[in-house]
DNA sequence: AGTGAAAGGTTAGACCA
DNA sequence: TGGTCTAACCTTTCACT
């Protein structure tokens, strides 16, 4: 899908605050409210716009704990281990990396215990798993509210 | 703040949906919509919800490549290095962590050659930068719309 | 693609249990 | 805290451009 100017106005509005009202959307991008209600389905409908979802700080529900995981994975073994992953309870991301590891996973847990139990007791579990790094997030310096929306790119 | 169970029902319901209408919430808990619009104002006034955000495609917006980056830091330039992270376009995430890195990062770019111009013309001319290691994301395998809201924790 | 208008639904805030 | 009420506001649709 070509987005235009109006589209990457209206995205960067819902980055910042998906729950703005399409009526303010409209004054903030001088439109009518009508107009913007249509580019947003059509957003959604071509899969600009994935979901709206609430940012919830981890700390306040008990989530202590957070980790980035590099994991190295047997060959041939790659598509259960990625299905079994994504099952677990506290893996937040599963990328696929080019590099020192074939998988690289952002997790949470209740505290460095849970972390532990995840690593130890179920990842490292899997089969295929050959070896993992685990990098314990000790703070979070930034995070960016979204994508960066580029001033164009196939208008 | 202190969460009980209707709380956690309402985080669950805006992680993974921002846009859903009190009233729908308020249906579904079995509440008036005055109470969730009630505690939905006390979870953003204690800072548990910290925002809604549209989740963007990066492809569609034209971000056709991404990385996880660790980063080794001087002693005593982490501060320098860290406020000027965050200012790239492009740099998505910045966690502080144990182990092998100083610092990992998430960062998006239009392409490979973005990426590139990234890491070598930006990221690695900071002050105090020592050295870097790249893990280029060959694709994104699974990613959670929200956190695990564990059933309890200090009710 | 975009608009204004109107019906119907949603929200915010004051007030009561 | 939770609930009721209500006015103001927002969303959605539709005929028209």
């Amino acid at each position: 899908m070509e987005l235009d100017d109006t589209d990457r106005a209206i995205l960067d509005i819902l980055q910042s605050n998906a729950r703005t009202p399409f009526s303010e959307i409209a004054r903030r991008i001088d439109m009518s409210s009508a107009t913007v209600h249509d580019r947003v389905g059509r957003l959604e409908d071509a899969g600009v716009i994935r979901g709206y979802h609430a940012d919830v700080d981890p700390g306040a529900v008990g989530l202590g704990a957070s980790a980035i995981v590099g994991l190295r994975i047997e060959q041939g073994q790659e598509r259960e281990a990625l299905d079994a992953l994504r099952e677990f309870e506290g893996v937040h991301e599963v990328h696929l990396t080019t590099g020192e590891w074939d998988v690289m996973l952002r997790v949470f847990a209740e505290d460095t215990d849970g972390l532990r139990e995840l690593m130890f007791d179920h990842i490292a579990q899997l089969d295929g798993f050959a070896r993992s790094q685990t990098m314990v997030i000790l703070g979070t310096e930034y995070e960016a509210e979204g994508l960066p929306i580029l001033d164009d790119d196939a208008e």
